[in-house]
DNA sequence: TTCTTTTGTTACAGAAATATTACAATTTAA
DNA sequence: TTAAATTGTAATATTTCTGTAACAAAAGAA
């Protein structure tokens, strides 16, 4: 994780704590607390992804924007929004304006760092980790490939879902409930029992003969990666 | 033990019993007395758990539940809900309306602090200690692995959660029905001879020869460990 | 000792949980 | 549009777990 953010945001506080937290995690980060002077110092910082709050004290959020996007150097600057309201309309406004993302404040930080990585994973591979890797498992999150012992494993879509979703936390044991409340998309109806389906149809795939069975059934529990 | 907890309940006194031992256990604290409040309250805390009572002056408990369960920030917020009804119709209304766990005042600050900790455990489980050690047998809730002298130890559903049981007050003796009440399903009949049976198959479980017998029995009152 | 009460042990049938399979419906790719 | 892949479910098979009863053993009481 060496990439770098720039902030533009008029709270001292919220930068204070967020760039605190990022570089934890191994990003260099420069910070601006409003507009004007934020496009001149992300020109100079060059970061590789902008956090841009919606209320600045001199230009609005979406006017930081569209500058940007005029500049052929940042046309493709990933942009995430911060923003305290939460309405649909600014939103859609939003992106529109060619924002990459959103966050509401209040906001944790465990959000914003996912989205961060989420959206740096689409536009700078290279800065992210982006493969989880487990004993001989291998799942790459760019490419949506998974290896075991160096060969190349297919999976359908569920399956390298559930299979990714195990990998996050491996060793750990999850219960139906947790599993499809995860893996699945939201308000999805599916039996509990689908699961067992789709654990049968992984464990097809990813055992090879010779080599330990990879998922643990926890009776009355759930399962797990092992 | 290092999670927010905020509470949302109109008794001034049972906030500041609940919040005392909580703070004892090393919990982070906040409160409010009323629904809109609480709202507010809450999005600044930004707890790992809430507490919310059923009858609040302003607006019920689940007025005040499906409110957060609206933000995108507090969807998979865990809450537990105080009432003072014992009423299935209630139970089910409230767990329709997204709460995680229930508790009928009065109740004891034990069974708060098992109920919080049993949440906590499946939303946010660095919150909680996990495992459980007593001597040279170690339970690890997350894997739900059993360890004796490093060794693993297979066990069934119920030989687990009776060891769970026997470890969260290792030495103290448990009559047949405290273990019963405590371990099995709740409303679930069974004679209480069968925990004799358990406690056999546990026993042939977790003892490994020139190791001391763990279990002890106490005639005419039940079983410890020790 | 002898009787009474409590606990230990064993075996087993029924229950419960999981595994596996097949299939129809849907989605995706060709 | 057709063919192939993917999904969810239901039905069936298999495995594992549970509770109980019956008898044995142990501990107290008389």
């Amino acid at each position: 994780m060496k990439g770098k953010i720039f902030i533009i945001e008029d709270e001292a506080s919220i930068i204070q704590l967020v760039q605190l937290n990022l570089e934890k995690e191994g990003f260099i980060v420069a910070s601006s607390l409003n507009g004007n002077e934020g496009l001149k110092g992300l020109k100079k910082f060059e970061p590789n992804l902008l956090l841009l709050d919606w209320m600045l004290p001199d230009l609005s959020g979406i006017d930081v924007c569209k500058n940007i996007r005029k500049d052929n150097n940042f046309k493709n600057l990933p942009i995430i929004m911060l923003t305290a309201k939460g309405e649909e309309e600014d939103k859609i406004k939003g992106l529109e304006s060619g924002v990459d993302d959103y966050i509401t404040k209040p906001f944790s930080f465990n959000e914003l760092s996912a989205r961060i990585k989420a959206v740096l994973r689409r536009s700078d591979p290279n800065i992210v980790a982006n493969d989880l890797i487990f004993e001989d498992l291998k799942l790459d999150r760019i490419e949506k490939r998974v290896f075991r012992d160096e060969k190349e494993i297919q999976l359908g879509p569920t399956e390298f879902r559930l299979l990714e979703f195990f990998l996050t936390n491996p060793k750990r044991v999850y219960s139906r409930d947790q599993i499809l409340e995860t893996v699945w998309p939201n308000n999805v109806n599916v039996e509990s029992r689908t699961i067992d389906v789709h654990i049968r149809r992984l464990r097809q795939s990813i055992n090879i003969k010779d080599k330990k069975e990879l998922i643990r059934t926890v009776r009355s529990s759930g399962y797990s990666l092992v």
